[in-house]
DNA sequence: TTCCGTACAGAGAACGATTTCTACCGTCCG
DNA sequence: CGGACGGTAGAAATCGTTCTCTGTACGGAA
């Protein structure tokens, strides 16, 4: 009829490729699915016209009448975060390899966006939303999270939860964690270990967001289990980025205050000081040992090598995916998390009795 | 009638919304899209029912009855090399602003996965489809890529080739590129203009490799044009890795080739690069300069910090969407490169007159 | 020979939204 | 006073699949 059926423009449809092989619409689907006898002869006629008319499905079509849409929704607040990247690389991973198509949207920490993202996530029919990255906590961002769970649930997808706390008992939710409080207390405990004492911890600290709550938590505990007096002047607020880390160091330096070690909560801080120590002539290990958190991949490039806590970041992501598509198993789990040792950590030097 | 009727575990639909309010459906379908008067009792008791229905559009019926899926994807080798984070972040901001979605597939090189990712995104009407980094050349892969161009071209969606040569003239595709060429150009003009006479390259060597190829072509096209003739074994054939070089940096002192400078095809090529050469005692930049490609986040933070070439990334991701959306615009566009200096590059050394 | 089961194919009703095309009701103007 | 018109609203077709009914034909068993 219309100029586009004319020149062949259209996309061919069921209906075409049945006219085309000279049966019904009904064969045509039952050839694509292949769940139900059809005759040999009819088959290769189907499958011919498929081929010459370059057939490919409409998928709206197919979710409309009943199926599922196949989408792995990823939402996270930046894709240039160090360590998202690798989250993403398993989710993508695992939704491939299960045959679901894996969509990307970032929230640049704007609840409102998350919103929004959810609820297109909602229109969509996506049959899993995956949020990751330390959220905050408290009770009003709790009962939203909340909202959107049993939302989604309604919908028929599933909320996943990457690297954050649980919700609760009845929230139709999936946890994916990593032992975030314990990997700060171990990294801890071994610069505790080789004699250090007083350790400055350099990051956010804020009551309200899980990460950094968790951090400090374990690298208090390591305190008390080695019965060493925490100093509170030892830890330094500010945030998780490089320019905190090269800020805060010159401010230590500058105050004189006495250490032999740095805890920074994110290799990114564990960057900075490094780069802010060598200007000021500290060597490190030799005068002052460092340690970050994550091991990202430039751990192993800043001088010297950072010893660090590595989070199991492409197993989150394929674990995620993994449970949400399973509603039989256990909706919770938490990954372990380890010490990777390096060349920035040294036991601290015995006192001088000459 | 069934089960999920009766707890109200369904979603609601505009039917439900129109019995809710006592309207017909096309009446709420009217209030959702606001381009048809509808009188202001009835929008707002429309309205209170979606609020208190909860409701969202199916976006598979929308779609289906002939609005756009408002999908781009983005397909790309790898989600954790090095500068793809980038161009990611790029795509999908713009994508967000023009208020599309962002798929992600992976291929991991492999041309099969290629083809399927494309007829996936054929199937779900896909509005663009963004390949992405250097992909081969050759008669033959031109000639599966123009074919998929007029596959995605039916099926109403936009094929964007982003960092890869253009198909030919009547293809229907867009290309974002970026200047490969005069980037390695005015990079190894740099070091020719520093003094340097002996530059080795280092990286991949294929002619059937478009980024390497043209790479090479710009080291090569500056020794000309500064009358230095090039020794053809200074070029050490490998790939893209940091390992490679390692490997090749070790194998240059082993065999005691004389140079002044390397030019590392890839900012981890010279991470690799830089690492060894300390190792073997040699300084950078006294002894040896050594330059890198990409600009990768990595760059500022190998010692010492490194010079090299800034590829426009967010920019071309943010390019390839906009593109896309905007037929009647030039759908060939080529975004400049430019050398960053660091200091990883010093003036050779005047000869000794003593 | 009759009957039934099986293999195969088509007709037609969904799925949920949009969008014509109609239709109603006042009101205004001739 | 009658017809036209603007403002609203509904009925029903439509998008491309899938899937449930029906229905036919053929082969074998009784």
């Amino acid at each position: 009829m219309s100029a586009e059926d004319v020149n062949g423009r259209r996309r061919a449809t069921v209906k075409d490729v049945a006219v085309a092989a000279g049966v019904s619409p009904a064969t045509v689907s039952r050839v694509l699915a292949g769940d139900y006898p059809v005759a040999t002869g009819t088959k290769a006629r189907v499958q011919r016209a498929i081929r010459e008319l370059d057939y490919v499905a409409n998928a709206q079509a197919r979710v409309l009448k009943g199926g599922s849409s196949g989408m792995i929704a990823f939402v996270l607040d930046d894709v240039t975060g160090p360590s998202f990247a690798y989250v993403a690389k398993g989710v993508e991973q695992q939704a491939t390899e299960e045959g679901r198509l894996c969509i990307i949207c970032t929230t640049h920490g704007d609840p409102e966006r998350e919103l929004a993202v959810v609820d297109a996530m909602r229109e969509q029919h996506a049959e899993a939303v995956i949020l990751v990255g330390g959220g905050l906590v408290g009770e009003e961002y709790r009962q939203r999270m909340i909202r959107l769970a049993r939302a989604l649930d309604k919908a028929g997808s599933r909320l996943v939860l990457c690297g954050r706390p649980p919700l609760g008992e009845d929230v139709p939710a999936t946890v994916v964690e990593y032992d975030n409080e314990g990997g700060a207390f171990a990294i801890t405990s071994f610069l505790l270990s080789q004699g250090h004492r007083r350790i400055v911890y350099l990051g956010k600290v804020a009551d309200n967001h899980t990460t950094s709550r968790e951090r400090i938590a374990g690298y208090l505990r390591a305190h008390e289990l080695f019965g060493v007096e925490h100093d509170p002047a030892l830890i330094v607020p500010g945030d998780f980025t490089q320019a905190y880390g090269e800020r805060a160091t010159r401010q230590l330096l500058a105050a004189g205050t006495a250490f032999t070690a740095i805890f920074a909560a994110t290799d990114m801080v564990a960057a900075g000081v490094l780069r802010t120590l060598r200007a000021a002539g500290r060597r490190v290990p030799e005068d002052v040992s460092v340690v970050g958190y994550d091991d990202i991949p430039l751990a192993i490039h800043v001088v010297p090598a950072l010893t660090t806590v590595r989070i199991p970041t492409e197993e989150l992501g394929r674990a995620a995916v993994r449970l949400a598509l399973r509603p039989a198993e256990s909706q919770h789990v938490v990954l372990g998390t380890h010490i990777v040792v390096r060349e920035s950590v040294r036991p601290v030097a015995p006192p001088n009795r000459g």
